[in-house]
DNA sequence: CCCAGGTGGTGCTTGTGGCGCACCAGTGGC
DNA sequence: GCCACTGGTGCGCCACAAGCACCACCTGGG
């Protein structure tokens, strides 16, 4: 016999088949179903697609050997070998999940700070957030709009979410700072329909430099998206530099100018028809693209409430695409 | 409140957030090192790579925010954290584990009955057979070498084993079987040197035609190989015929003419030297293919028993696969 | 009577997580 | 000093979990 072995355990020291423990995410799934009585109602509580529990169940019969189910039009019934195995298997879970919230509280990792750069808190983020508190209870959440990435080195922030246009220099990250793309999104002019109407015509990029161009902190953004688009020497240019973004689209729905803007954050208005993208289809004025970049400590990126926070964003994120990406809508 | 629903479940109507369960191959993992006390001895146990179980602790203790076990030189030593944690997950554990055993008995589904192809039974499986018995001693195990397939609509076996070759016709399976490729392996033809002193040269595959061909059961064996090389109007083929494989490959070790085999079957032979394979390595030869196949009844497949079967059989396969396809050895 | 809204099942495609491999670094006994 | 242990890690593979779209079926209500 192997010896007992360290640290005293209490633990059964003989333990049984271990290896034959069944799939645990089909345990896990019957756990569900036998709890709600049905398999799509299983599904929602997961957080799943039917079809995923649906199979899962039918893996665990197949590989146990025994129907623990009947299926019936008002929903799914446990057998008689089903109740009895569930009565066990969700003890068994409710014990582990008692541990590990006990654990959780011990490591008191209840909260999440999000720095996040101004337009995407505005135009997006804070309007779906509470979805993903609801989902969460247990997360203390904070979101703070900030011009500057946080020092994470002194844990300033937990994730911090910016946005670089793809034909700038994107910013150096530090070592220890590990990031992910989590949406591309074109960056466009707008202006209002009233502007346009009494302006010049727009028909290349080249012929922006005539008209009012809204600024955020620094010239620099129209610049470099002009350059991108071949024209050289822009030469100095002017306007009101109105230091961040939701100010330039202000004043583009009143009508003083153009400003540049991402489909995001521009979402809104471009739906209600407050603004118009300028050249929008047109071969001469083909995307420029930026990405919205998710950053956090490289050795926090396996943490649960991060990560559970990074799930529910790229989700959610990927729900609302079609509406920003697509072109003919 | 939801309804408490179906089934009058003796269970917990009000669960805590299931959701927030651990990823279930972390915490089992954890479990082994736990009792185990050393994660490549826990990874021995799990019949893992210790890099898995290493991942596996990290990512659960991060996913904690609570370290777990301490690493030591000597091994690993639970930390208070973690001992109270695994005590009651190891307990949880063994609760599941011993219902599933009950269930998994109530389902008698303990034999497992395997047709196969006799040279394969011979050269390969017969001898590492006791290594999945030892691995599953809950398991009856019947092998049988047959001609032919079993009758799957009648329960005649649970998986049967043959082998093809590629450039003929396969044979048309049952609706009701599925299968799966579970090795690929040139067919070659071989001599002893003793032969192959005395009788004419064989630069070319045509060059066979002047020799004594040691057929199997029918000439089609040989008529087929030597037409896949672009042979045609054979003829009537002629020499012993002696109805089985290993039979050929016996009297080619005699010097008695040139046999067919695939490269499993006359793998010790050919590493003994007894028998040379012809045109090694040379372009007049390039390889032809022959695979061996699994079949079993589509609606078995995913039951416990023949899936560990199958998963242990290609496993094995897999480590013994290189010394087989290398064609510089 | 049929149709709307519920049930579970399934073929197809996609993405991720589990995994093995090969290699590394640190420790301790002989 | 060597060697046999310990655990950690970058990399690439692939099986499986998951989503999607669609199906068949039942049932109750207009």
């Amino acid at each position: 016999m192997a010896k007992p072995s360290a640290g005293k355990a209490r633990t059964n020291p003989n333990p049984p088949t271990r290896q034959s423990l069944p799939p645990f995410e089909a345990v896990r799934a019957f756990d569900a179903v036998g709890r709600l009585g049905g398999i799509r109602r299983a599904a929602q509580w997961l957080d799943r697609d039917h079809a995923v529990v649906s199979r899962h169940i039918r893996m665990l019969e197949s590989w146990l050997g025994v129907q623990l189910i009947e299926r019936k039009p008002s929903g799914a019934l446990l057998t008689d070998d089903g109740r009895q195995y569930h009565a066990v298997v969700a003890q068994a879970m409710d014990t582990i999940a008692y541990a590990t919230l006990d654990l959780l509280n011990r490591g008191q990792h209840k909260g999440l700070k999000i720095y996040c750069a101004p337009g995407f808190a505005l135009h997006w983020l804070s309007g779906r957030l509470d979805a993903f508190e609801a989902k969460n209870p247990d997360i203390d959440l904070v979101l703070r709009p900030t011009e500057a990435s946080p020092d994470f080195a002194s844990h300033e922030a937990d994730v911090d979410i910016r946005f670089n246009a793809t034909y700038e220099e994107p910013p150096e990250l530090p070592a220890l700072v590990r990031s992910q793309i989590i949406a591309r999104v074109p960056i466009i002019a707008v202006a209002s329909q009233e502007y346009l109407g009494r302006s010049g015509p727009i028909a290349r990029p080249a012929d922006l430099l005539d008209h009012h161009l809204l600024h955020e902190d620094a010239f620099d953004t129209w610049a470099n998206w002009l350059t991108s688009y071949g024209l050289e020497h822009i030469g100095a240019l002017s306007g009101p530099r109105l230091s961040q973004g939701h100010l330039t689209l202000e004043a583009a729905r009143r009508g003083r100018g153009v400003a540049l803007a991402n489909r995001l954050a521009a979402a809104r208005d471009l739906q209600s028809g407050r603004l118009i993208e300028i050249g929008k289809g047109s071969p001469s004025f083909p995307h420029r693209l930026g990405e919205y970049v998710l950053q956090m400590r490289r050795d926090r990126w396996g943490d649960r409430i991060p990560r559970r926070f990074r799930q529910w964003l790229i989700r959610a994120i990927d729900r609302d695409l079609p509406a920003l990406g697509d072109d003919a809508g």
